[in-house]
RNA sequence: CGACACCAAGUCCU
DNA sequence: AGGACTTGGTGTCG
């Protein structure tokens, strides 16, 4: 179980990402200039290539359904379908960070996602978010 | 020139609200319970109430960017524009103040709204400060 | 239209 | 050190 989380200062601005399983065992990341929802993408992505394929099951718990619906509801797979365009029949966002993604997760072939209320008091929900606000200053 | 401010003892809690144009002329009133938002529009409200119409011309000093930007930014023309939506489409707060509050102030035409930093040493603003702090007990 | 996140600003308080 | 009251915006999806 791998909770992350990514932050924004601005939105479009500087960005920073975090993994963590524990209190002792996380990974933070940044970027400059990025988008929220690139930075939750990378959370994840980081989050299931350090754990990939050493386990066997991965659960990535996010507060962003952003990441978690592409996967529980099928999102890339329409977006598969449809030569990645979204339901607007616009070109999906963050490709270059989906598609490899989406691969890494599909080849593990055992990654679960789980959503969690953002801010709602959740301590490694709250670890991540501070690791991820610390990240952009690194 | 009317500085206006609102007090609230544990938002949501009892409140009070002041303006004043000099040591010796000014106006409190309070409310329970209230929000500190809600005491920060009745200070403006009452003052230019209290001068409107006598004087042509009407400036209220409040530290409330609720309040000044409401006028300075245009909130209110949004506000009406979407049917008394917020920009995240929720229903506009203490909607009961502001459309009397905004109807008093286009009515009499020439209200200036001035922003000063709260708690910053300018004495007319920690004058107002103190009256609306004195007003909850009254 | 709905949802989640990311931010920006000020005040009020404990 | 913390939370509540409120507003404006962007990033993205179905």
């Amino acid at each position: 179980m791998v909770y992350t989380d990514g932050a924004c200062s601005g939105n479009p601005g500087p960005g920073g990402w975090a993994w963590a399983v524990s209190n002792s065992h996380h990974g933070t990341g940044s970027e400059n200039p990025t988008t929220n929802q690139r930075m939750e993408i990378m959370a994840a992505f980081k989050a299931v290539q350090e754990f990939s394929p050493s386990y066997s099951s991965i659960e990535i718990v996010s507060d962003s359904t952003y990441v978690v619906k592409c996967f529980n509801e099928n999102w890339h797979v329409g977006w598969e379908k449809r030569g990645w365009k979204n339901a607007a029949k616009k070109p999906v966002a963050n490709q270059d960070l989906w598609k490899p993604f989406i691969k890494a997760v599909l080849d593990h072939g055992n990654v679960k996602f789980t959503w969690v209320k953002g801010h709602s008091g959740h301590p490694m929900n709250d670890l991540v978010d501070e690791l991820a606000v610390a990240a952009i200053h690194a």
